[in-house]
DNA sequence: GTCTATACACCGATAGAC
DNA sequence: GTCTATCGGTGTATAGAC
């Protein structure tokens, strides 16, 4: 039975959370309205209050939401023994995992600047703690002999920055499949990597 | 003498987008009004409009410049003879140019959602021909036997992101010059593409 | 839990005086 | 060329009814 209005907290709460990821990915965070999202939704504004405290928070806890279940989904990826292996499961996996959630991705790297210095410190140590995981393993390739870059920290930001631009041209039901990329990735930054 | 009030057509123009560029690129388009603008300036908010017809202008009119300036630097760089030194030579002017202009660059990468369709379009025109400037140079090299990629346009989009990023972390006086900078990623760049 | 109504500030843009 | 004043609209957030 559809009523207009009632307790809907357990469904409406992850629709707010939606609607503005999608909106906010769309437009910006600062375009966006609260009423724009709750219109999204299907609430009026004031309801929106019911689930966060403020606009800013809003946008906060998606980009915390994200960055800690990528750590989590990284730390459970299946990789193999040595250094190489390492780093090619790291490669494919940036490139899967962020081209399966384009709009968080998105707002990850874009809305930063619209977080409070707490709330941007909490983000930016999320996201030093992913890079660190790349520049462990190059490390212990380059200890190991399997790898040589002229410096670990610039070849970590080097590949971060490649692997996260197919973002922004690959386009589903393009000239490359998901795994194409993924292999054509992997192949150079191999060799960038002197393996 | 100084006055508050009388003509200043010449000056006030190029202040008014220098203002809005460090504005745009520190707080973003949506976040700032034409009166922090303004009083940036130093001026009231009317006469903004002396300059720009509207908001959107004044941001289209700043990555216009931009990128026709990009382009005509690029044409203007001196490079070596074959493809190899081409590449190079594209390398280290990509990092040096956005290196010198951050704000700018910065904004050419954020703020394209924020132009309407024909402005956007006019825009990823011009950034198409400066990507296609680097998957001319890698085909030449692809078919001197030179270079090794697997795909010549995935190859252009992984270097120009790749190179671009250094912007992200990039600070003056920090452990690496600029000189070092060009060096190491040049030698990553080479390397990726099998050169 | 959601609604309506609203407080209060700010927005982009324009008109007309000087 | 710049100012003051202002239009119509929208912004976030809150108060109180149900």
């Amino acid at each position: 039975m559809a009523r207009k209005t009632g307790s809907h907290s357990e469904i409406t709460g992850p629709r707010v959370r939606a609607e503005a990821q999608r909106l906010f990915a769309r437009h910006g965070f600062a375009a966006v309205s609260m009423r724009q999202i709750a219109a999204a939704v299907g609430v009026q504004a004031g309801a929106l209050y019911l689930y966060t405290p403020d606009k800013e928070t809003l946008l906060f806890q998606l980009l915390e939401t994200h960055m800690k279940e990528l750590l989590a989904a990284w730390q459970a990826e299946p990789r193999g023994q040595g250094p190489l292996e390492a780093l090619e499961a790291f490669v494919r996996f940036h490139i899967r995992y962020n081209g399966e959630r384009p709009e968080v991705v998105f707002l990850s790297y874009m809305e930063l600047r619209n977080l409070g210095p707490e709330n941007f410190a909490a983000i930016e140590a999320l996201r030093r703690a992913y890079e660190t995981e790349l520049e462990t393993i190059l490390k212990a390739g380059q200890a190991a002999g399997m790898i040589l870059v002229p410096d670990t920290k610039l070849a970590t930001m080097a590949i971060i920055a490649m692997l996260t631009g197919v973002n922004t041209w690959f386009r589903e039901g393009g000239r490359l499949g998901r795994a194409a990329v993924e292999d054509i990735y992997w192949d150079m930054v191999r060799k960038a990597v002197g393996a």
